[in-house]
DNA sequence: AATGAATGAGCCTTCATTCAT
DNA sequence: TATGAATGAAGGCTCATTCAT
């Protein structure tokens, strides 16, 4: 991958705020694409111009919606995040209870997954190739969403439902770890077995323990 | 990534069966040299020459050794895994204990990583490229080690410690999912702290849970 | 020299049958700029970025055009001979005499070659290279070349022109080989003189023998 | 091919002059592997550790008789020339008939072509490769092959065999490039039959010509 | 004389990106 | 906005040759 840039997200810009609503879509359709043909050939066997064909434009028409080929790497990651983040929090608003939380966050969080297997192969496979890169995100939305998982077992400990004797830091990255590692082995396998359903398992898991 | 082969180990050979010791040293001085080389830079932003460079050999030399660029990366991940295996094996040898049995392998995982940064890197970076690449390594070591971890739960299941009414496997890949991502974390993190000394609350947390 | 495809043409093409003008002008040049130099130099010692400069584009522009290296010594070959062909079946249209018809096939053989050094050095020394190579030229337009000489031959004979009794695929090679060694020896002379001038000759002497 | 040196055949050298019979033997073979090699794979794709793989040797002991790989292919070509030269002088010794001369080389030439298919596609193909190594061919051995053609021919005019307005160098071109072609010919031809058999064919038709 | 491990120069080809249209 | 032809930097790998043993 070369000199990765992470900067803003470059919009095609005749005029800067109002983008017309034809150029978001094809800005998402060449994403789709991207999303597909990273998936299946691999970030770096694919070529802007595979990305381009399957989205049905012209190789250079790719540069007018984004910055480089990293760039569309970077944007799929960032749509995808601010998506769950936003789903998220609206799918945590009325819900009180910590286990609760953490049972809505697992399941969105493989669902999501789930339900798109070429994202998921970005997200657990193509997005994880340089420290750079992921340095970049987990200072972002990782960081953010490890956060939200912090809070939810930080006010779990208040409430006294979960144990004040461990750490919420590291607890949440446990619980993170666990769905990713789930995401990234449905990924693997040849099996195809549903993704979310796994979702309470783990969280069951992580709440009570394997101990009896 | 071009084609991976991963085929057999291509070591200079007077007699097959006889490596001299000098081939071995020059063999071990060029991996590491690239595990350095490649945690710095990245695999791909590595050079052949690079390595050859760090190792202390001209860039003909690596091809004596290795049979390709790839074949660095995969014969990092095998002799690593190799000696985790190994090393695993013999410390468990005589702890009967389950949950002993998960706290020693949580801390053989985190104490090799957290020994070596580059060969951290490597593991939790550069090795996940590619789909492809994932699938050789789950299919054979990551395996064997998710197989270790599964059989110690079911072990612990038989003996009372552990509650019945959860499956093994998947109860290993959130133990093995919540370990890496320490590592990872480790990796990423500006800050510098003990990764091995996670390896006890990981453990605890996995088997009592995070409930009261 | 690689393993040689010899498949089709690549030209680019904006649709399929309608090439631009500019485009086979520049295809042109980049053949003509591979003539000169694989003549200057030799195939081997020629570089890919050699030609490109020698045709005024950059490197990367040839394989726009053509598949590989070797294409370009195939493709000297095929316009080469495709227009040989042409020219000489056209030549010999209204020429019912054998002996004219070998006097036309000769004049011609020997003024292309004469006509255009670097072509000549490209078709008598670099184009044999290999067997491989040699294979395929023989069994395509070369083969062709043969059978024309053999039929005017044969037709010859039939007219009583020529004896019965000489195998015409003999002839036809003894004509060629002929040909082929004065334009080898042309080649390597240091002396500059006509080769077109030698058609008569050759023909005279494969049609009269040395005998008195 | 790299740069060619075309320098004095260089002969393992402990002594200058008195080289051992089990080097001369040694040299042979080696050459003999290089002829076998080069026709069966090419030269170019043929590497120095295959000769000396076929000849029983090791990779460097290759450069104690030869001193580069050109030098392998430029020694088959020379000691092939000596003998045949030698071979055909002596052949010519007693023979008067300038005809019968050069029945005589003709069958010569194809015999020696068809004893040893690979010596001939050395011959043929692969010594063709780069006008200075045709150069450095024709200005030596060729030439003097050539010469002695011509003048066989030239004694034919002056016997009043062969006719006096036709140029001795011409026809000796001619018929050298008539054995050139058949011998090429059969290199290339898929079917097997006697090159050999050929040569009265080729000379009776450059005595007497196609002509009835 | 013989070995074969080591050297390192050399080059084709790819492909992200640009830009004239 | 859109195109796609053109650019040119970049690097993995081969293999003839050397030389310490």
């Amino acid at each position: 991958m070369n000199e990765r840039s992470f900067s803003e997200a470059p919009v095609p810009a005749t005029t800067r705020r109002t983008v017309s609503r034809p150029a978001i879509e094809k800005r998402d359709a060449i994403l789709q694409a991207a999303t597909r043909v990273f998936a299946r050939r691999g970030y770096f066997q694919s070529q802007v111009a595979d990305v381009a064909r399957a989205a049905g434009v012209a190789a250079g028409t790719v540069y007018l919606y984004f910055r480089s080929k990293d760039e569309l790497l970077v944007s799929i990651f960032e749509r995808t995040m601010r998506d769950a983040m936003a789903e998220g929090r609206a799918a945590l608003t009325h819900v009180a209870s910590p286990v609760e939380r953490l049972r809505r966050i697992a399941q969105l969080h493989l669902a999501r997954m789930g339900r798109d297997r070429d994202l998921a192969i970005v997200f657990q496979v193509e997005l994880r190739q340089s420290t750079k890169f992921m340095e970049r995100f987990s200072s972002s939305y990782l960081r953010e969403y490890l956060g939200l998982i912090r809070d939810t077992i930080a006010s779990g400990q208040t409430a006294g439902t979960f144990r004040g004797d461990i750490n919420p830091t590291i607890a949440a990255k446990v619980l993170f770890g666990a769905l990713d590692e789930m995401a990234t082995n449905w990924i693997i396998s040849r099996r195809r077995y549903s993704l979310a359903a796994q979702a309470n398992l783990v969280v069951d898991l992580f709440v009570n323990g394997v101990a009896r």
